[in-house]
DNA sequence: CAGTGAGCGAGCTTCCGCTTGACTT
């Protein structure tokens, strides 16, 4: 018989202390929360002082009855869930679920995974902390209440199954905001000059830039005429000394932002790869808002600085988390053995791994030095100075591993070189002026790990959901992951070269995105109403302020109940007082006009499957009304600046383009986009067409090339097995047989001349072995 | 990943945070 078991959280963690602990202990682990309110009910009796109804879910139901039968087998049970408010609810439902005694049940923790830190915690245990508990049930509650009761309006009011949280609302209302923001943008031009000069060497070049801009191109001009013939001299020369010191080591959240700017990987791509990592030991916990490093850590990172760089390129740093509501259950993400440079792993694992690497050995390393030097070139007796700004480093430090980087990388022009070695008072000959118009960014759309860079700034969300909480906008349809082409637009550059002033009309495109979060009508829709109705929840500012009741909680200076208690009777009369009001309209329903055929009102809203126009009303009083009709809108359509001419077009389709070979081609709009029908085949029409445009002879290429993929799609077929056939796919060839698809092995170099012999064996090796494990998430979607 | 191709009334959907599997479409 084991005489202690210890249960932590996760069983990679377990799977470590289990070795520091000896035979004596065993160590389990409870896999996060054994226990939550009921998935599909409210699961709060608010008549009994909002008592939560918990229950164990399906899936938790097995590790908890294997803990319950380990904890009546042994001496001590000790809870070892993370010391923050989930972990100690955990360790609290543990007590609870498991019918632990008090007498042999012991609470303890610890902050780095090391055996004197552990056999340190083992030496001074507590007892669960019920303030701490309290803050915890404190916020579930919360979260369920404003989660269970917004939902079923939005239901009602806008379309079914949406959802709204104090989480995922703000983040949609972020998005919304910065697309308002880009709309409202109107760019403001101005000049910006640029001179090089011949210093009197008579081969170096100066380059510099004017001190100011100028806004009209008459100001320029005139500019121009006044550096004709003055005169150049140095004016002024400074140097000063410049440090810059290196990033702290990461959090979940910068993890998430520089992986995604330097690797290119998403935000959850980025935690999967780090949980391999962590299962493999290779580094710490992945989810965490702590900047701490062990003093194990500090004493490894410092050793492998000293090894590689040298006494010089070594400085101690402690970092202190500042972000708001950072609760600090762990270490920064950090490499477990900082010496190790290699490690076992694909491409993807190992670049994440360096990136982790480099950051946690930068961040103990010296400052960077660097020299900035100005030189200021003084034109004749004018006001304005031409300036040259060079920067030198004098000692790399920390730079010499990592360098962070910015989502906005700033103008390739304004990259500091080195600029040449002059003297005060050096005349200088003129060689060039260019004045180019420049024009003001618009703000750029939330990326990703942008948008949860903002949310943890705000406190909002926790390490574990910020992959999730962006899963879960998307799914609901209130945002999407989309590129945008960049427009064209000219500007103007005027020139002045060998005392002649020349003009010329440039284009340049701008405002390419790829991949950013766009707000849809949905997303617009349910912001708006909830802007309306629910400014409170809506509030960037509303976490902040029940974190800080939260913390009064812990603290035990507030019953959680009252915290919960103050909420509701402010948050649940608006809810009442708006389910009460039916209207006739749904929300974000916006009429554009009368339709001139059938004198009926034309209609935009979000309809069961999305934005659509509609012609007359529904009638449910009258059965034998004629019914309203219906037209979903196009891609890039939105009901906020959709036209009554455009809407009206959307219901020439399904339209008749023609006929092709005796059948007629109609153009129309389906599920999957705009596409073509003819002679009972579906052919999609491509982007850079449209439905409502498209001509007969279009439409037939389209169907001759679809007929020629679709003759080179069937690579060969078995009169002996007519159910088995090598097709070709977007992905390669592969096996189609009873319905089912088989992909070839990349080894095959002729799929056409396999035999059917073959094609079996393929069949029935991936029937076999069910593939390589796909850690793709299913989109919940019926 | 692949191919698919309509409808706006019949039943269900939903929160946030803690943690990993199971597994073919």
């Amino acid at each position: 018989m084991q005489k202690n078991l210890v249960i932590v959280e996760s069983p990679a963690k377990a799977k470590t202390i289990e070795k520091f602990l000896g035979k004596e202990y065993k160590v389990m682990s409870s896999y996060g929360h054994i226990r939550d309110l009921k998935e599909k009910e409210f699961s709060i009796d608010i008549e009994h002082n909002y008592a939560p109804k918990y229950v164990i879910p399906e899936d938790k139901k097995k590790v908890v009855s294997e803990l319950k039968a380990e904890s009546k087998n042994v001496e001590t049970v000790w809870l070892a869930s993370d010391e923050d408010r989930e972990g100690e609810a955990i360790s609290w439902h543990l007590y609870e679920v498991l019918k632990l005694k008090p007498e042999n049940t012991k609470r303890i923790v610890f902050h780095e995974i090391t055996k004197t830190a552990i056999l340190h915690a083992i030496e001074t245990p507590r007892t669960i902390d019920m303030n701490l508990v309290n803050a915890q049930q404190a916020r579930r509650v919360l979260d369920r209440i404003v989660g269970f009761q917004l939902s079923p309006i939005l239901w009602r009011k806008v379309k079914p199954a949406l959802s709204a949280g104090r989480v995922q609302s703000v983040a949609v209302r972020l998005i919304v905001e910065r697309e308002r923001e880009i709309n409202d943008f109107t760019p403001e031009a101005a000049f910006r000059v640029t001179a090089s000069f011949l210093l009197p060497d008579g081969i170096t070049l100066l380059k510099a830039e004017l001190n100011r801009r100028f806004k009209t191109k008459a100001e320029v001009e005139d500019f121009l005429a006044r550096c004709k013939d003055a005169r150049f001299t140095i004016d002024e020369i400074t140097t000063k000394p410049v440090r810059k010191s290196p990033a702290p080591p990461f959090t979940t959240s910068t993890l998430q932002q520089e992986a995604a700017r330097k690797l290119g990987y998403s935000v959850s791509q980025t935690m999967m790869l780090a949980q391999r990592l962590y299962e493999s030991g290779l580094i710490t916990y992945m989810r965490t808002d702590s900047v701490n490093l062990s003093d194990l850590a500090l004493g490894t990172a410092k050793e492998t600085v000293l090894e590689t760089y040298g006494e010089r390129y070594y400085k101690f740093r402690r970092y202190h988390t500042k972000s708001k509501g950072a609760q600090e259950a762990h270490e920064a993400i950090r490499p477990t053995y900082i010496s190790h440079a290699e490690i076992n792993g694909t491409a993807q694992e190992k670049r994440l791994y360096d990136l982790i690497r480099k950051r946690t050995i930068a961040c103990q390393m010296a400052d960077a030095e660097l020299e900035r030097t100005t030189i200021s070139v003084a034109i004749g007796t004018e006001k304005e100075k031409f300036v040259a700004v060079g920067e030198v480093v004098v000692f790399d430090g920390f730079l010499q591993v990592y360098r962070e980087s910015y989502d906005d990388e700033p103008d390739k022009e304004q990259e500091n070189g080195l600029l040449p070695p002059v003297s005060l008072h050096d005349v200088l000959s003129l060689r060039q002026v260019v004045a180019t118009e420049r024009f003001s960014q618009r703000p750029p759309r939330y990326t990703e790990a942008s948008l949860v860079r903002r949310l943890e700034e705000l406190g909002i969300g926790r390490p574990s959901t910020y992959a999730p909480t962006i899963q879960t906008i998307q799914n609901r349809g209130y945002v999407e992951k989309s590129d945008r082409e960049g427009t064209a637009r000219t500007y103007t550059v005027l020139e002045l070269d060998k005392g002649v002033v020349k003009e010329e009309q440039k284009t340049e495109i701008v405002g390419t995105e790829r991949n950013k979060l766009f707000p849809t009508d949905i997303g617009i829709v349910v912001n708006d109403f909830l802007m309306e109705y629910f400014p409170s929840v809506m509030d960037y500012n509303f976490t902040a302020s029940v974190e800080k009741e939260f913390d009064a909680i812990a603290d035990g200076e507030m019953v959680w109940t009252d915290a919960i208690d103050s909420f509701y009777k402010m948050f649940h009369p608006i809810v009442e007082r708006v389910s009460a009001v039916r209207t006739e309209h749904k929300v974000g329903e916006r009429e554009l006009g009368i339709d001139p055929k059938s004198g009926k009102p034309v209609f935009v809203k979000i309809g069961r499957y999305g934005p659509v126009a509609q012609i007359g009303a529904a009638n449910p009083d009258d059965k034998e009304a004629e019914k309203p009709r219906f037209a979903t809108l196009l891609k890039g359509q939105s009901i906020e600046t959709i036209t009554l001419d455009e809407a009206l077009k959307l219901f020439e389709l399904p339209r008749t383009v023609g006929d092709f070979e005796g059948k007629v081609v109609v153009a129309a709009v389906g599920r999957f986009g705009p596409f073509i029908r003819h002679d009972g085949k579906f052919v999609s029409i491509p982007k850079t067409l449209d439905p409502l445009t498209i001509t007969l002879d279009e439409a037939i290429d389209l169907i001759e090339k679809k007929r020629l993929s679709d003759e080179q799609r069937f690579l060969k077929k078995f009169p002996e097995e007519p159910e088995l056939e090598i097709l070709k796919g977007r992905f390669g060839p592969y096996i189609s047989y009873k319905g089912k698809n088989y992909r070839l092995p990349k080894t095959i170099e002729d799929p056409a001349g396999l035999t059917l012999d073959d094609c079996m064996k393929i069949i029935q090796a991936s029937e076999e072995k069910p593939a390589a494990p796909r850690k793709r998430k299913t989109t919940k979607k019926k």
